[in-house]
Formats: structure tokens, C-alpha cells, sequence
DNA sequence: GCGAGATTGTTCACATGCTAATCAATTGTT
DNA sequence: AACAATTGATTAGCATGTGAACAATCTCGC
């Protein structure tokens, strides 16, 4: 790629294309991927991340505190405490306090919650293996590879160091 | 890859774990990308989508319609329109309506707004070279072909036929 | 056992994601 | 010209993203 023929200088400012950027690409394809499971998330009257909640939740086969749950969904604690409000207001997830730290409060799926999981389970495995099937399995798994590693990198602050 | 080794099954429902799970990890890879540049937005004062409105009217180096511009931005028309009031009340854009089709709005940077990109763009850019450093220049370009091929994909609908 | 500091979770305030509804201006039809 | 259908953009309403401040609880040094 050479240095100058993809950015656009008609007042001066020099940059990418912004169809190129990583970010962008990483928001669009998602958006794609989501496509898929969004309607069914729908029929099921769940956004994507009450969804993810509940997924965590069966994954663990057990309670999880509300920090872990965090973890494990990639959601910010404040959008979490809003979401398991809903959620306990559905019947979906209960709340237990700990004896030997008040401060924590453990979530699990309650009955109700596990029968949607079991409902949902299946066709979201179709809605995943749909993606697979037009992608390419091997190809789908050489992408996760690298996305993971993204992940992992741990840049260092500019925004310091410049002014 | 075999069958079953990465089912949890404690309580019969059988599910990718879902860090494995494509949106997932996209998700967290948009993450990581996006650490590299929050600590620089903030520093205007700007969000990220904020952002993307003025870097798309700056790389079209002319005015834009609403509707073009949540195209080239990947924002939903409602966002967008929140978005173009606040830019407006801080003087980094302005707007113009067309004698030949009064519905229409025609975006434009304002001189305040084309600083702003000019004093921006090449801080953005040495964080996006970060990226390209610690990532490598030609795996970032596979990774990039491999998420626009992604999203290029159609998916069929499946929420219908199997209920 | 007491108070400073750390930790867990929630609440606040503002911006955006998303679906549906609305409003104004334009187009097509008769 | 009159009117229904269409289009471009905004508004409404609810849920989440995000940084900051809070409340309750626990830990530890003294």
C-alpha cells in the first residue's frame, strides 16, 4: 500500500478512509453477526445483553457473584444492576446475600429462567452454525484466533506524552 | 476440535461457552481497539460517535446529507440526529437545507469544526499506528478483509421457520 | 474496638442503540 | 388542483454505555 492514495486532503486533514478503520470494521461486522441472533432474541422478548446474562449464568452451572457476572458478560456494572433488576423482575435470575460478606449478592437462574435458556439453546445453535456454515468453519476459527489476540494487547497511553 | 470438550452441560443446556462466541469476541476486540483512542477523545471533550460524524464529513471534504451521513457513519438516523444538536450547539457543524427539496438537511464542518479534525487527525493517526505496530501492518490488512467479507454475508431469517 | 481505607454494588447524569410513531415536504395519480 | 402514498428527518420511549459519586460492608493497623 503506498503511502498516499487512500486518504482524502481536500481541506487539509489527513486520514484514513474511515470504511478501513479497525474499529469500524470490528462495529460492522458485529452488527452482521447479530443480525442473525437478533430476531430470535426478539421472539424471546431479550435484549442481546439480558441474553448474555442469562448464557453466563447457564454456563456456570452455579450462582455467580455480581462482579464475576460482569466479567463474564463484558458488561459495566451499572448496566448490570439495571439488567438484573429487570431480570428478577421477569422471575428469570434470584438474588442470594452471603452470611460471610454481606456486601456481596450472588445470581442464579431460577427455574423459569433455566426452562427459557433450554427453549432458547437450540436455535441459537442453529443461528451460530448458520454463520459457520456460509463463512467457513476453519475460516471462522483462524478469525477468533485473532480477534482473541487483539484483544489481548495492551496499548500504551498517547495522550499523554504529545502535548 | 472435538464435539464436546468445550460444552458445559451442568444443567442439560448445551451452549458454545461464550467467549468463544463470534459476537463476543468481536465485542472485546472492538474494545481493545477502542482503548487507544477513548483517553484521545476525551481530551476534546468528544464521543466516539461524535467523532465519527466529523471524521466522515472531513474525508468527504463536503457538505452531506443526514441520511448519507448515517450511512458513512453506520449510525441509525435517531442517533444521529441527537448527535448532529449537540455538535451544532458547540459550532463544529452547520446546516443548510436545499431550495430543490426542503425536507433534506445539508451537514457541513464548520472552520471550529475543521480545526478541531486538523489539531485531531494526526494524534488519531499515531494511535492507529500503535495498533499497526503491536499488531502487525499486513495481519492487520488479512484481519480487515476477513471483517468486511463478515459483515458482506446475508444471513437468512430463522426466526420464522421453525416454530 | 475504633477509625482510615479498600471493596462490592448501586445510583446519577448524560450520550447512544434501537423500534415505532410522527411531521413536514415531495411525488404520483386522477 | 386534490389527495393518498412515499420519503427525509426528528421525536418518543425504553434499554444500555460510560464516568463519577454514593452507600454499605469489610479489612487492617493502631
Amino acid at each position: 500500500m503506498t503511502a498516499d492514495d487512500n486518504m482524502t486532503a481536500e481541506d487539509g486533514i489527513a486520514m484514513r478512509p474511515f470504511t478501513e478503520s479497525l474499529p469500524m470494521a470490528l462495529l460492522k461486522a458485529r452488527e452482521a453477526a447479530m443480525r442473525v441472533f437478533r430476531p430470535l432474541l426478539a421472539e424471546y422478548g431479550l435484549t442481546e445483553q439480558q441474553w448474555r446474562v442469562l448464557r453466563a449464568l447457564a454456563a456456570a452451572g452455579d450462582d455467580l457473584e455480581v462482579g464475576v457476572l460482569a466479567e463474564h458478560t463484558f458488561l459495566l456494572s451499572p448496566s448490570l444492576s439495571r439488567i438484573l433488576v429487570t431480570l428478577e423482575g421477569r422471575s428469570l435470575i434470584s438474588r442470594a446475600t452471603p452470611d460471610h460478606d454481606r456486601r456481596r449478592s450472588l445470581i442464579s437462574l431460577t427455574t423459569g429462567g433455566r426452562r427459557l435458556m433450554a427453549r432458547f439453546a437450540p436455535r441459537g445453535e442453529a443461528a451460530y452454525a448458520e454463520i459457520e456454515r456460509q463463512f467457513g468453519t476453519a475460516r471462522l476459527h483462524r478469525l477468533l484466533n485473532e480477534l482473541h489476540e487483539l484483544a489481548a494487547l495492551d496499548f500504551i497511553d498517547l495522550s499523554e506524552d504529545v502535548g
